[in-house]
RNA sequence: GGGAGUAUGGCGGAACUGGUAGACGCGCCGGAUUCAAAAUCCGGUCACUUCGGUGGUGUGGGUUCGAUUCCCUCUACUCCUACCA
C-alpha cells in the first residue's frame, strides 16, 4: 500500500533544506539579476489571504527566473509604523513598540510555512531607527533643497478625546472612540514639493511598458495636467490695492460668452471684499460650516471686471463655494452658455446666456434661426443644457466662424497682444502633506528654537529617536506632544532652549524607498551605489489595485528626489507592475442580521444553516474583512492541506488581475491533485524493470514546457496550472492502461518536477528526490525547448462556407494542391459539394481550408 | 457629472495577430472498486433534434469565405474619480 502524502513533514524537511544551503540568500555576480518584490506587509498580527496570493504569485515569479538563470533578489520586510499599534496600545495596554516587533515575530513564522524563496538576511523593519534614521537624513536635504516646507492645514480633531484623527478614524463625521462630532482645525505642518515633479512624473509614465495600463491612466488622471490660459481681468474700481482678477480657463475660445467672474472664498479679493461687506462675510462664513456643500452658492458683489475683450462689456464679480482657491488661480469666469455648471449658475442668479458655439451637426443655412431660438430663451439654451461639444464659433466678433481650436489659438494671440494673458499649464496634483500628529511613527527632524526659528536636527545628531514608553496605560491616544522630557531641548549650536518637532511621518514616507533599502539593509550609510545600480529597478513589482495611485506616485517621487540629491541615479524604481486581484468569500448573516463566521454555517441539502439549526441568509460574494467576518485564516489551511495546497489553490481558475473567490471545494481540489502526484509516482513500484527501451514522449513534454513558459511570463498562471493539469492527465492514462513502463514513467515525473517546481516547491522537490534527481529541485535550469513542428501530424478543419463540417488528419508538409484533393474526397464534404459549384477555396496552412459555394 | 473595465455552459474560467467555441478545474450523471460508505479510478456532460442536422459567446445591426475576437447601437454590472474652470 502506498502511504498517504505527508505534508508537514516533507514541506518541513525541504524548507529546512533550503534553509540550511542558503539557497535564497543573494549577492552581486556576474549573472543577469532579477528583483523579484512584492509589496511588504504591515505587522497587524496575522497574516492574511491577500498575503498568500500576494507572496505566491511573486514566489512562482522569483523561482522560474532563478531556474532561468538570473541572480534573483526577492527580500521581505515589515512596514511597522502605523495606527493600529496605537488602537492596540489603547485596548491592550500594550507598548507599540512590543506589539509590532511581536506581531512580527509571529508573522515571520508564518510566511516562512509558505515555502517562499526569500532571503530573510534583508529582512527590514521601518520601525527600527536604523532603519528610520536615513529617511530622517532625506527630510533634512529635502528642507535644505526647498522640497520640504511648512504650510497651515486642516486636520480632523476630535474634542472629546482632544486629539488629531486619521481619516480612517473618522466615521460618519465621528471620532472612532469617543463618538464626537469631529472638527476641522487649522495646524501648521509639513509638505513635500511633490508638485515640482508634476510634469516628470506624467511624462515618464510612458516609459513605464510593463505597467498596467489602467494604473499609468489612474496616476495621469491624478496629476491632471490640463493646458490652458491666465487672463487678467480689470476691476473696474480697485479694492485695497488690488484691481484685476487672474483667470485660469481652458475654454478662452468661449470668452465672449463670459457673463460672470466668479472666485473663491478664500481668495485675497475676498478677504478684502468681507472687510466691508457684511453680507459677503456672513455668506463666507456660511459656506466654511457647511462641509461638503454640493449645491453651488454665490454672492454677488458690487464690484465689476471690464470684459477683456469687449470695451464697454462688465462682469459682475461672485464670490462663490464651488470656485476652489487650491488650483488654478482661485478664479473663473462663467461661460453659461457652454459650461453645465456656469449654466445652472447663471439661471439661479439671473445672468445672461450667450451661446458663442453653434455645434457642428446644426445646417449652416439654419444658422440665424438656431441663434434666435437660443437667445429666445437666455435661461435654457439647448434645452436647458449647455453645448460642450465641437462646433463653430458665433457671437464672437473676430472669432466668428473659427473652429474652436482657431478661436483658441486667435484669443491666445490677442491676449498676449494686449499683455493680458499668457498660456499656462495647471496640475491637480498638489503637495504631499506628511505631518501626522502621532506618536508610532517616525520623528521629524526638526526643532523650534526660543527665538521662534526652525532648524534641521544636524545629519550627526541622528536618529532622533522615537521615546519609548513604558508601562503603557493611557486612556486615549498619545502623541509626541504630551512628552515633555523629550520635546524639550536646547539647539546644540547656540545652546537656546528648543523644541523638538512633535509630528511624525506619514507612514507612506517609509514606504516610499524601502525598496532601495533591501541592497544593503545593514549598511551605515543608506546605500552602496554599486548595489543600488547592479540591483534597480525593481523588475517586478506586485501588490494591490489599492496603491495605484499613492504609494506609487510616492514612491516615483522620491526616487526622483533622492536622485537629484545625489543618492542615486534612476528616474524610476519599479521596472515591471502586477495589480493582483482581491481574495473573496462568500458572506453569512444570521436572521437578526448579524455576521457570522463560515465556520459556524453549515450545508445541509442546499440550504445554509447555523450551528442551532436556524436558517442563515447567503449574502454578496466581498472581500475578506474582519468587520464581516468572512475571512479563512491561512495558517489553518496551511496546517490543514500543506503550503503546495495553498499555494496551488491561489493560482489555479482565477486570473491574477482578477478577484478570486475562496472555496472550500476548490481547496478541496487543489489538495486532491498534491495527493494525485504522489500517488502517481509512488505508482513506479508496481514496475518491474523495463522489458524493452522506451523512447520517452519529448513532443508532448517539450508542449508543456513551451505552454507553461510562455503563461508564466504573460502572468497568466491560471493558465500554466491548466497545462500541469493535461500533462498529469495525460501521463495517469497512459499508466492506467498501462501503455509505458517504469523509465518512461520516471523520465516524465522527474522533469515534470522541475516544470512544477515555482508553482509547488515542495512536492517537486521530494519527487525530484525520489527519481535519483541530481542536487535541489530549486537549483535545477528550466528545460530548453526543442521543437521539431513542420513534421507533424496535425488536424485540419475542413469548411464549407465558414462552417466546420470534417476534421482530416493529415502530414502538415502536404502542400495546397494534395490537400484540397484528399478533402475533397472526405465523404461528409463530398456530399455537400457534389451537386454545388466550388467558387473559392481558402487555405490557410496549419489552420483551415474552406470551400465556399454556391 | 467625468474616466476605465467587464459580459462565454449549472459555477470559476480557456480560445495565439479573425480560422474546430467551451481547454483545465468544480459540480452533476453513469460505471468500477467496497458488505457499505469515504477516498480512488474509468466514461459522459452547451441546448434542441425526426440523429440527417439546427441554434448558441449580454442586445440589435455591420464588415468578412469565416467574428467570442474588428466596427456601430443599446443594456446590465464593477472599479476609479469627482465642484479641477
Amino acid at each position: 500500500m502506498s502511504s498517504r502524502y505527508n505534508h508537514k513533514l516533507v514541506e518541513k524537511k525541504w524548507q529546512t533544506k533550503w534553509e540550511d544551503k542558503k539557497v535564497f540568500e543573494t549577492k552581486i555576480n556576474d549573472k543577469k539579476k532579477y528583483y523579484v518584490l512584492e509589496m511588504f506587509p504591515y505587522p497587524s498580527g496575522k497574516i492574511h489571504m491577500g498575503h498568500v496570493r500576494n507572496y505566491t504569485l511573486g514566489d512562482v515569479v522569483a523561482r522560474y527566473k532563478k531556474m532561468n538563470g538570473y541572480n534573483v533578489m526577492h527580500p521581505m520586510g515589515w512596514d511597522a509604523f502605523g495606527l493600529p499599534a496605537e488602537n492596540a496600545a489603547l485596548v491592550e495596554k500594550k507598548n507599540p513598540a512590543d506589539w509590532t516587533y511581536q506581531n512580527i515575530k509571529t508573522m515571520k513564522k508564518q510566511l516562512q510555512t509558505m515555502g517562499l524563496s526569500l532571503d530573510w538576511k534583508r529582512e527590514i523593519a521601518t520601525c527600527h531607527p536604523d532603519y528610520y534614521k536615513h529617511e530622517q537624513a532625506f527630510f533634512i536635504d529635502l528642507l535644505n533643497n526647498k522640497l520640504a516646507y511648512k504650510k497651515e492645514s486642516e486636520v480632523n480633531w476630535d474634542p472629546v478625546d482632544k486629539t488629531v484623527l486619521a481619516n480612517e478614524q473618522v466615521i460618519d463625521g465621528r471620532g472612532w472612540r469617543s463618538g464626537a462630532i469631529v472638527e476641522r482645525k487649522k495646524l501648521s505642518q509639513w509638505f513635500l514639493k511633490i508638485s515640482k515633479y508634476s510634469e516628470e512624473l506624467l511624462e515618464d509614465l510612458k516609459k513605464l511598458d510593463d505597467w498596467p495600463e489602467k494604473v499609468k491612466l489612474m496616476q495621469s488622471n491624478w496629476i491632471g495636467r490640463s493646458d490652458g490660459v491666465v487672463i487678467k481681468f480689470k476691476l473696474v474700481s480697485a479694492l485695497s490695492e488690488i484691481n484685476e482678477i487672474e483667470v485660469f480657463t481652458t475654454r478662452h475660445d468661449t470668452l465672449f460668452g463670459a457673463s460672470f467672474c466668479a472666485i473663491s472664498i478664500e481668495h485675497p479679493l475676498t478677504k478684502k471684499i468681507i472687510q466691508k461687506d457684511k453680507g459677503a462675510a456672513s455668506f463666507v462664513k456660511d459656506c466654511e460650516n457647511i462641509d461638503q456643500e454640493k449645491i453651488k452658492r454665490g454672492y454677488r458683489t458690487n464690484l465689476f471686471v471690464q470684459h477683456p475683450l469687449i470695451k464697454d462689456k462688465r462682469l459682475p464679480v461672485f464670490v462663490s463655494n464651488f470656485v476652489l482657491m487650491e488650483y488654478g488661480s482661485g478664479a473663473v469666469f462663467g461661460c453659461p452658455a457652454h459650461d453645465q455648471r456656469d449654466l445652472e449658475f447663471a439661471i439661479k442668479y439671473g445672468l445672461p446666456v450667450i451661446p458663442v458655439i453653434l455645434p457642428a451637426d446644426i445646417d449652416l443655412k439654419n444658422k440665424s434661426k438656431w441663434c434666435k431660438e437660443q437667445l429666445k430663451d437666455k435661461k435654457k439654451p439647448m434645452k436647458g443644457e449647455a453645448f460642450v461639444g465641437e462646433g463653430i464659433l458665433i457671437n464672437s466678433e473676430f472669432l466668428n466662424n473659427k473652429t474652436i481650436n482657431e478661436a483658441k489659438k486667435t484669443v491666445l494671440e490677442e491676449l498676449i497682444k494686449n499683455k493680458i494673458g499668457k498660456k499656462q499649464t495647471n496640475y491637480k496634483l498638489r503637495d504631499w502633506g506628511i505631518s501626522r500628529q502621532r506618536y508610532w511613527g517616525c520623528p521629524i527632524p526638526v526643532i523650534y528654537k526660543e527665538d521662534g526659528s526652525i532648524q534641521a536636527v544636524r545629519k550627526e545628531d541622528l536618529p532622533v529617536e522615537l521615546p519609548k514608553i513604558n508601562n503603557f496605560n493611557h486612556s486615549s491616544s498619545i502623541t509626541l506632544s504630551d512628552l515633555n522630557d523629550w520635546k524639550n531641548t536646547a539647539c546644540p549650536s547656540t545652546g537656546m532652549k528648543a523644541i523638538r518637532e512633535t509630528d511624525t511621518f506619514d507612514t507612506f514616507f517609509e514606504s516610499s524607498w524601502y525598496y532601495l533599502r533591501y541592497c544593503n539593509p545593514r549598511l551605515k550609510e543608506p546605500f552602496e551605489k554599486n548595489e543600488i545600480n547592479y540591483w534597480l529597478p525593481v523588475d517586478q513589482y506586485i501588490g494591490g489595485i489599492e496603491h495605484a495611485i499613492l504609494h506609487l506616485l510616492y514612491s516615483r517621487f522620491f526616487t526622483k528626489a533622492l536622485r537629484d540629491l545625489g543618492y542615486i541615479n534612476i528616474d524610476e524604481p519599479f521596472r515591471g507592475l502586477f495589480t493582483q486581484g482581491m481574495v473573496t468569500h462568500k458572506t453569512f448573516k444570521s436572521e437578526n442580521g448579524e455576521w457570522l463566521d463560515p465556520e459556524e454555517v453549515v450545508v445541509d441539502s442546499g440550504v445554509f444553516l447555523d450551528k442551532g439549526g436556524k436558517k442563515v441568509f447567503v449574502g454578496k460574494i466581498e472581500k475578506m474583512s474582519k468587520s464581516k467576518k468572512n475571512v479563512i485564516n491561512p495558517s489553518n489551511i496551511i496546517n490543514l492541506y500543506g503550503a503546495d495546497t495553498a499555494r496551488w489553490f491561489m493560482l489555479s481558475d482565477s486570473p491574477p488581475e482578477r478577484d478570486l473567490e475562496w472555496t472550500d471545494r476548490g481547496v478541496a481540489a487543489a489538495h486532491k491533485f498534491i495527493n494525485k502526484l504522489w500517488e502517481l509516482s509512488k505508482s513506479i513500484n508496481k514496475y518491474s524493470e523495463p522489458k524493452k527501451l522506451e523512447v520517452f514522449d519529448l513532443d508532448t513534454f517539450n508542449k508543456l514546457i513551451n505552454d507553461v513558459s510562455v503563461n508564466i511570463e504573460q502572468f497568466h498562471f491560471n493558465k500554466s496550472v491548466a497545462n500541469i493539469y493535461e500533462y498529469v492527465n495525460y501521463l495517469s492514462k497512459l499508466v492506467s492502461s498501462k501503455k509505458i513502463g517504469k523509465s518512461f514513467l520516471e523520465n516524465a515525473l522527474k522533469n515534470l518536477a522541475i516544470i512544477m517546481h515555482p508553482f509547488i516547491p515542495h512536492i517537486s522537490e521530494e519527487i525530484w528526490c525520489l527519481f535519483g534527481g541530481e542536487g535541489l529541485c530549486v537549483n535545477a535550469s528550466w528545460p530548453k525547448v526543442k521543437y521539431s513542428i513542420n513534421k507533424k501530424k496535425i488536424k485540419l478543419p475542413i469548411q464549407i462556407n465558414g462552417i466546420t463540417r470534417s476534421l482530416l488528419t493529415i502530414n502538415n508538409s502536404l502542400d495546397k494542391n494534395t490537400i484540397i484533393k484528399v478533402a475533397k474526397n472526405d465523404k461528409k464534404i463530398t456530399k455537400r459539394i457534389k451537386s454545388k459549384e466550388v467558387i473559392r477555396t481558402i487555405y490557410v496552412p496549419g489552420k483551415i481550408l474552406n470551400f465556399v459555394i454556391k
